[in-house]
DNA sequence: CCGATTTGATACCATATAGGTATCATAGCA
DNA sequence: TGCTATGATACCTATATGGTATCAAATCGG
């Protein structure tokens, strides 16, 4: 598979017309006809009906002019940032996140770094925990919000705080009778959601290894990819979901009760490499500093646990 | 440019070290150096610092590494996919939506579609709603959810209901001491934020509009790319910023009047082709239908105007 | 319904480009 | 300061891409 046959494709998919496709391309009809079929050949798929004038497409080229689309706007997006980068001589500060930061100090920490170092061209990547600690190690990312404890003697990683956990429960169960704080245990017997699926070990088996040392063996386990689908299931009365407190924003519609239980935590951890001497990674730890005093409205004491100094400073 | 560049680059990237790549590329070196060399020749910028080693990134190479590896995992998806619906004839239903949609009837209506039409591929494709019309006539989508009315005579526009507008404003401002409606006029010389910046015509127009024919003229407005980043600055205390009801489940860290006026209110448009008499055009409507009887808690009548019958049948 | 026209496929050739082999240049290390 | 590892260069071969000529089939006008 080659860029040049998905642009040929793209060509003729929007003209829907070959001849004029190839015009368009500056190439003779012939071979874009043989570069189409060669495409179609390596997917084992037919991408176009010829039988009709004009030609159209299949559901499967369908499909495929769509993605390639994209795949070729990713593409020039990705030449122009690193000619970018490679001409201004910016540096990169790549940032390796799990999604629940979004919803605490995540926002107003870039925020602050880009005003703090504007030449800076900061790329920030979705990725789960045990993502972070490879990422970091071959350089893809050079800082890791993330939230396991890790034991790679090549990253350090910094407790931040420890965010209390909350159970989502659909309105109108008996449980959401009550906004009180609820022991782990209270939840053995009931349907639990869980996420993400993968990869392991994740933020999900932080989850059920909290409800197993409490006895509380759930009626049922379900796993899905992301929080905003356990959520979702919430809402419609499939079941449970504990996640850390910081999360309840992402949706209104169902009933939040704080977990009892000094362990009922989940850390948030800022991981980089041993002996990165970048000014940066200290900028980024002053910062959060700094963020840290100025008191935000996702830090109240009521939902989290604070250890400080922050940084060992 | 060319796939096979980026997957040479990314093996040596890996690797650090050009031989080892090439066997594993299963090539021999030298042409492996040439193709890196092609490859920094085009985008102008050197990739690979060669006088140490193991050789190492430069800053642009590292970004163009992370990029590389994001791409070639796209690709492999598009081809899986394509191949998954030529080959086990599935159908593929596309739909197209406007942000705002997720936190409305979006996400329930494509878990009713999952159960409903199992052997359905649904392919879901933000944009925004002036996108949505050559997206449809060009068979890139089948279905759009969009906010604007449109005029084109091949696409057929069905209002689902009209969401009344709410103004997000910083918490702690004096506008914000108070949680009843507010007056189109009192945002008379307000900062204010509109989002997306592009393209235009879009949402942010729907607001100036609005603004405009009430005589509200702003001190200043900032436009943005999202309503994330917009909600973010409001809560950043730099200005006001005039959403769809339902998106205010996105932050709940400012603070929400609902705007008065019978024209502060935005569309919920069911866009399709005219004449696309796939069956899967029915099932949605009539799970639209559906959705809308059993009253979901984002459909309350305090934030939205409703016109029954909803689809004219 | 049939010939004219449009348009895509096939066959074959020319050429560009990728890959291989031999060899040279240089970084890193003892 | 040699020795080794490793990348660059020169040059050749093989493959694949593009072009030209021509055929075949879908569509359309009368």
């Amino acid at each position: 598979m080659d860029l040049r046959q998905l642009r040929y494709f793209v060509a003729v998919a929007r003209e829907r017309n070959f001849t004029r496709a190839a015009e368009t391309l500056h190439i003779a009809q012939p071979p874009l006809s043989r570069q189409i079929q060669l495409l179609e050949d390596e997917l084992g798929v037919p991408l176009i009906i010829r039988k009709t004038r004009p030609v159209r497409l299949t559901e499967a080229g369908r499909l495929f002019y769509e993605q390639s689309l994209q795949v070729l706007g990713r593409v020039e997006q990705m030449l122009a940032a690193t000619r970018r980068v490679g001409l201004n001589q910016n540096s990169v500060l790549s940032i390796g996140f799990v999604a629940s930061t979004l919803y605490g100090g995540l926002p107003s920490l870039v925020r602050k770094l880009r005003q703090h170092a504007p030449e800076l061209d900061i790329q920030l990547l979705e990725m789960v925990s045990v993502q972070q600690i490879p990422a970091l190690k071959e350089g893809r990312i050079d800082i890791g919000f993330g939230r396991l404890r890790n034991s790679d003697p090549n990253v350090i990683g910094t407790v931040l705080r420890e965010e209390r956990l909350v159970v989502a429960i659909p309105k109108g169960t008996s449980l959401a009778q009550d906004a009180s704080p609820l022991g782990v245990a209270a939840l053995a017997g009931q349907k639990v959601i869980v996420y993400p699926k993968e990869p392991r070990p994740g933020y999900a088996d932080h989850v059920l290894n909290l409800l197993h040392s409490h006895d509380a063996r759930p009626a049922e386990v379900q796993e899905v990819r992301e929080i905003q689908t356990a959520l979702g299931l919430v809402a419609a009365e499939a079941g449970l979901c504990i996640i850390p407190a910081s999360a309840r924003q992402i949706r209104s519609d169902v009933h939040y009760r704080l977990l009892d239980g000094k362990d009922a935590t989940s850390p948030v951890i800022l991981n980089h490499r041993v002996g990165d001497n970048s000014n940066y990674i200290d900028l980024v730890k002053q910062l959060i500093e700094e963020m840290y005093a100025e008191d935000p409205p996702w830090l109240d004491l009521e939902h989290n646990l604070l250890h400080r100094p922050l940084l060992g400073r």
